[in-house]
DNA sequence: AACGGCACTTAACAACGTTAAGGGGAAATG
DNA sequence: CATTTCCCCTTAACGTTGTTAAGTGCCGTT
């Protein structure tokens, strides 16, 4: 007979297991029961470590970017390019490793402070390349934004990466557009190959900042 | 005594109420008892128009999108950085025009193809100022990306233009964030003036996109 | 006059986030 | 050693949500 006691939770442990499951039945899913459920746990003892949904999904958010930064650290030696480049691919990386991870981070916000190092350390790589520090912060927004705003669509589209939501056959789309046939073209463009999309898109974003910056 | 009985409701009318109760209440206040109160309705009947919920949903994203082309056309004589701007002002305009738009927005889908003759002006200013319809659905793509990354990021902070969310006290914030210098610094620019920032930002795609493909 | 279908109501369901109250075991206190 | 305290959880319940099933009245057509 197993009379041995679970650990007691706490709020990492509640966050990876949420986190875990979330994968399984996406956002809407993800309901307090069925974390609790997963943690052999109650729904209303989730509330001694979290005082509201939105704290778990908080906790969420911050410990998809603690593994986000223990993946791929900013090279300090490397060139700014580089830089952005390496925080582009890496966040898109890991809000495609959740599902409904964009929304799930973009709906939350940091518990802590645990960002601020990585932050630092971003701020010091540009502004040793010769940006002013609000040429920096303009950059890392304009740079998060649109990878954030890039996966939310893609999500949209593809939940998980290689599976495909209804109503988005290309064909079809191709079809219904027969009379706007630069669209009817360009959905070709638009709806296949996100990872080369997503890396056009960043070099764009680069590429403005060194020629209005520097 | 007034025995005239109510016009009977349409999907339009129905996204339009919808779209006026959702400033008064956000998101999360959206229920479909409170849209039919608004209606003088009971609940279910809004299940004759709509097959659930998200299709109200993407109804309200089309009618958004609906409104924002009727506010603002795109001048096929301007040059494409003029339309690329436009495109970007006028979505970010339309997102801001509701609480938690950029949400519901990026949350939906459009239903029908009332969208594709705007795309298609779109893309016909982009290919006769010379790019390849690869690189204006690129292009427009990233802009677009970028314009709904931001605007979300912006409402999670100010939910309505003006308002404020707690915890984004910026100088609590610095004061936290001491032994970061850098990034206690940025916060200064990162949580206020919105409007510079999105332009600054939106620039610099405009400026990377004429660099790497002109 | 009977019918059919449109547009709604009433009633109900399971599931959700959340709160209140209490319990049991370990640790601290006397 | 006894008692109190505190942590961490359970049981029970509440109001609200999206949604479905079934029924109702009005309108235009046959």
């Amino acid at each position: 007979m197993s009379t041995e006691r679970r650990a007691p939770l706490d709020r990492r442990r509640v966050a990876d297991t949420a986190l875990r499951l979330l994968n399984e039945v996406g956002l809407e899913g993800l309901t307090l029961r069925a974390i609790a459920k997963e943690l052999d746990v109650k729904a209303p003892a989730l509330y001694w470590h979290f005082k509201d949904k939105q704290a778990l999904l908080d906790e969420m958010a911050t410990e998809m970017y603690r593994r986000m930064v223990a993946g791929t650290r900013l090279d300090l030696a490397g060139t700014w390019q580089d830089g952005l480049r390496t925080a582009g691919r890496r966040l898109r990386t890991a809000l495609l490793g959740y599902r409904d991870g964009a929304r799930v981070y973009s709906g939350s916000r940091f518990t802590g402070i645990d960002h601020a190092p990585e932050q630092e350390a971003y701020l010091r790589i540009m502004t040793e390349a010769g940006f002013t520090l609000a040429q920096a912060a303009q950059a890392g927004m304009t740079t998060n934004a649109y990878t954030i705003g890039f996966v939310t669509e893609e999500q949209g589209v593809e939940p998980l990466p290689g599976q495909r939501r209804e109503g988005y056959d290309v064909d079809e789309r191709a079809r219904i557009l027969a009379d706007f046939p630069l669209s009817a073209a360009a959905g070709r463009e638009l709806f296949t190959d996100y990872d080369r999309q997503f890396e056009e898109g960043l070099e764009l974003v680069i590429a403005g900042i060194g020629v209005r910056y520097l």
